[in-house]
DNA sequence: TTGGAAGTGAACCGATCCGTTTATATGCTG
DNA sequence: CAGCATATAAACGGATCGGTTCACTTCCAA
C-alpha cells in the first residue's frame, strides 16, 4: 500500500486526543517489528498523525518506546491473578492459575513482549527490570501469599514461599515455552496445555502436598 | 582504539587462513553488539581483513552471521553433558546436571546466545530451531536415557521421560534465570545457585524418587 | 470575524550502514 | 624476474532512518 492514506479520519468527530492516536500506533508497530525494526515513519503514519505532532509528545523514539512498553506491563500485571481464590483447594487453584499463565505467556502478544524486553534491555535497562516486576514478580507475590494461607490451613507445607512459587511457575512452562521462543513449535495444542500442566501440579504437590 | 590496526601478523607465519579470521571476528561482535548492532566495517577492523576480503568468503551479512551461530551452537553442544555418570545414584547424577546446567545458563555466553537467537528467530527462523535442537534437545535426550536406565534400576519411577527432563530443566532455573535475562540482578552467587538445585533436586524425586 | 494554537505534509540534514568498486600492494610459483 | 591470485585501503552508491524545519491548513474560542 504505497500512498493510500486517504482514509482520513472523517467519520470520528474528535477521537481520542492525538497523545492516544501516536501510543497506539506505536504500540501496534512495536509489537509488530520490535524497536530496531519499526520506523518513526512508520509509526506515525499508522497513526495517521504527521511526524511533526508525534515529535511533539515525545522527545524522541526512545522515550515513546519506553511509554508503550510501560503501559503495556502495566495492563498486563492488572488481568493478570484477579480470579485467584485464596480459599480453594491447591489442586484447584493451582490448576487455574497454572493454565492462566501459560495461556499468557504462550499468547502472540505474551511472546513478543518477552521478545522486545530481552531483546532490548539491554538498550534500556530499565525495561527488563520494569516488565519483571509488572509481571513475574505479581504472579510470585499472589502465588506466595496464596501458599501463606494454604500453609496456615495445613493443606500445604512449605518453608520457602517465594522459592515454590518459581519452581511452580517454571514447572509450568516446562519446554513448552522454550519451543515456542525459538520457534520450534508454532502454537500449542488444549492438550499439550493440559498435561504440563496437569503435571506440573502433579510434582509440585508431591513435594509441596499434604 | 581508533586506528590502532598496525598490529599486522607479523608474529604468526601464515595463520590460520583469512576465512577464520572472519569467522573469530565476526563471533566476537556478534556476541558483543548482537545482529544489528554488529557493523561489517567493525568486523572487518576486528578481525584484522579488508571489507573486500570479507565479502570473497561470505555472500552477505546474513550469511555470516549463520555461520558464526552454527559454530557457536555446535560447540557448545559438544562441551554439554560429557560427564554424566549413567551409573551414579539420581540425587548424584541430577545434582551435576544442574548445577552445570544452570552454569552454562546463567553464564555471559549462555545469555548471550539465548539474547540474539530469541531476538533475531523473527529475521533467521532455523537460526532459534538450531540453537534449540543443538543445546536445550541435547540436554533433554541425554536426561531422558538416563531417566530410563535409573527407571531399570528401580531408582526412579517415571512415566515419561521427556516431560520429566523438562521438569527438571525448569526446576533448575527457578527464577535465577528470569531476573538475569531481565537485568534485574546482574549475577548469582554460588550459595543462590546450591539452593535454587538443591531444590530442584528435591521436587524432583519427591515426585519420581523411589 | 479574527487570532492563535494545533496539526499537516513534505522536504531536508546528518549519520549509519551494507555491499561494490578501484587502484594498489603483497606474496607465492614457475 | 614475470605473472597471477590474493589482500588491502579508501572511496563511493544507494538506501534507511531519526529528528528538524517550514510553509500551509484546520479548528476553536474570544
Amino acid at each position: 500500500m504505497p500512498p493510500l492514506a486517504a482514509t482520513r479520519n472523517s467519520i470520528l468527530p474528535p477521537r481520542g486526543r492525538k497523545y492516544d492516536q501516536v501510543l497506539e500506533g506505536a504500540r501496534q508497530v512495536f509489537m509488530a517489528d520490535g524497536f530496531e525494526g519499526a520506523s518513526v515513519d512508520e509509526i506515525a503514519r499508522v497513526a495517521e498523525v504527521s511526524k511533526a505532532t508525534l515529535y511533539k509528545y515525545f522527545a524522541d523514539k526512545r522515550m515513546l518506546f519506553m511509554e508503550v512498553a510501560n503501559n503495556e506491563c502495566q495492563r498486563q500485571a492488572g488481568a493478570a491473578l484477579d480470579n485467584i481464590v485464596l480459599a480453594a483447594p491447591p489442586r484447584e487453584v493451582l490448576g487455574q492459575t497454572g493454565r492462566h499463565f501459560l495461556g499468557f505467556i504462550t499468547s502472540r502478544f505474551g511472546q513478543q513482549i518477552f521478545r522486545i524486553c530481552v531483546a532490548e534491555s539491554d538498550r534500556f535497562p530499565e525495561l527488563g527490570r520494569s516488565f519483571y516486576e509488572s509481571g513475574p514478580a505479581v504472579m510470585r507475590a499472589e502465588l506466595a501469599c496464596y501458599f501463606a494461607q494454604a500453609c496456615a490451613r495445613g493443606e500445604l507445607v512449605i518453608d520457602d514461599y517465594i522459592l515454590a512459587a518459581d519452581q511452580f511457575g517454571e514447572l509450568c512452562k516446562a519446554d513448552l515455552w522454550m519451543r515456542l521462543i525459538f520457534g520450534v513449535i508454532k502454537e500449542v495444542s488444549a492438550a499439550e496445555i493440559d498435561r504440563v500442566i496437569d503435571n506440573a501440579v502433579e510434582t509440585f504437590l508431591a513435594r509441596y502436598g499434604t
